[in-house]
RNA sequence: GGUGGGGUAUCCAAGCGGCCAACGGAUGCUGACUGUAAAUCAGCCGAGGUAACUCUUCGGGGGUUCGAAUCCCUCCCCCACCA
């Protein structure tokens, strides 16, 4: 699928893209470059974008390659604004990148896919070697870019190690020797200096695509792990169908075009009916790509099941009166803290206070109530997602 | 090196001797409406306690005071500007 779309659909800048495809015309085999930093241990939808354009290129006989920035994390990517990043060790980088790849293999051909990790050839660098690589940028240059300028205009501290980032990567690119580099858009600078380097070193320049952003769950900021907003590959097929079917719908095209490169004409087709039914598509194609067509259906069917019918799920976890060291006439606020599923006693007793805990479909009306006969399974209820079954 | 401005709850941000568990906003949670969408309305949003009330929190430590996030000392950290 797809291999008959010209290369650069679905992207936002294509930058020597020309020179590059004449390469290929020659007869060469590219080198696909796409970079992702292991910071945390999941691989979220905002990843398939790149991944799956990267796939593109596997299908059209090139040879991806996927960088893992293992020495990068360590470092900190700029791009994600001021924030104050945790130091993670090499073990979790290591750990990181090993369920990185395992969730890539998912959306690439892992036989025409070269893993590298960067810290093979900047583990071994010197500060000579980073001082004339740092010889290659000047102030001027770096503030070009939309956060460093907006950043130094408002006062906002940018780090000179910020200012590193981009020259790292861009040198990943000259050892590679990368024909082609894929990111997001905010990647356009870092990915833009890679050319500058390897122009420099008399490298023929990699072509530079950007792909957009996705955005996120909250329908504002773009899908990332730091904001939460996320959803990863790993996600258990009914969590991944339930947040699809979250967003707001003004997104959910994108999410159509991005992910699943669907055209406008079945689009078009999606948006005459109703936006839910599009929606619960669009979750389970989503859903059966990353699980499979059975725990797709299953996760629609219990999605109904919850919250179209306002029924119990089939499963859910369960409380016991007897490991809790409670009997049936304890008071319920007791029961709710064994449950583990409130952060405090004190939420619990609010949520009662606010008619968001039902038993058996009735609200609790005090939390000294006593929890009630457990017979073989009683359910609770907080809010519209949270359940848990009181057994013996 | 000099000058000035800061460090407050998940985030932003007020407060600057008692009325402060700490204004306001965001996020989040719950309820109503609904399509677990959006928008809107209402409530909640440190912990323990049925409650009265108690405990912990305003960068760290020490002090003044009946009483401090607010005053003093000291230490740590951050930022901007000028060199």
């Amino acid at each position: 699928m797809g291999s008959e779309r010209p290369i650069d659909a679905g992207t936002v800048d294509a930058i020597g893209l020309e020179e590059v495809l004449q390469r290929e015309a020659s007869g060469r085999r590219l080198r696909i470059k796409l970079g992702v930093d292991p910071t945390r241990p999941d691989l979220t939808f905002g990843h398939m974008v790149v991944l799956n354009k990267l796939r593109a290129f596997q299908d059209r006989g090139h040879e991806a390659i996927l960088l893992i920035g293992d020495y990068t994390a360590t470092i900190g990517d700029p791009s994600g604004r001021s924030e104050t990043r945790p130091v993670l060790t090499e073990e979790e980088i290591r750990a990181n990148a090993e369920t990185y790849l395992a969730q890539a293999f998912l959306l690439l051909d892992e036989e025409r896919t070269t893993v590298r990790r960067n810290s093979e050839w900047f583990g071994g660098m010197s500060f000579a070697d980073c001082l004339s690589l740092a010889r290659r940028m000047t102030v001027a240059r770096m503030l070009e870019r939309d956060d460093f300028a907006k950043r130094y205009a408002e006062g906002t501290p940018i780090s000179i190690v910020e200012f590193l980032y981009p020259l790292v990567q861009g040198y990943d690119s000259v050892v590679l020797e990368a024909d082609v580099e894929l990111g997001g858009t905010d990647q356009l600078f870092n990915m833009l200096v890679g050319r500058a380097l390897q122009k420099d070193r008399g490298q023929p320049e990699q072509a530079v695509l950007t792909l957009p952003l996705l955005v996120g769950l909250d329908g504002q900021k773009k899908m990332s792990k730091s904001l939460g907003n996320y959803i990863a590959f790993r996600d258990p097929p009914g969590e991944m169908f339930g947040k699809i079917m979250s967003i707001p719908d003004a997104i959910m095209w994108d999410y159509y075009r991005l992910l699943l490169d669907t055209s406008e004409d079945e689009l078009a087709d999606l948006r005459s009916g109703h936006p839910m039914e599009a929606k619960k598509e669009l979750a389970r194609r989503l859903t059966t790509h990353f699980h499979s067509a059975e725990a797709a259906g299953r996760a629609r069917g219990e999605f109904e099941q919850v919250f179209s019918r306002g029924e119990n799920p089939e499963e859910m976890p369960e409380v016991s009166l007897a490991a809790a060291g409670l009997r049936e006439d304890s008071p319920v606020i007791d029961l709710l803290a064994a449950s583990g599923l409130f952060p405090s006693r004190k939420e619990a007793t609010r949520l009662i206070g606010q008619g968001g805990i039902r038993r058996d479909g009735v609200p609790v009306s005090d939390r000294g109530d006593p929890i009630g006969p457990v017979g073989t399974g009683l359910v609770y209820q907080a809010g519209k997602r949270r359940f848990f079954r009181a057994v013996p």
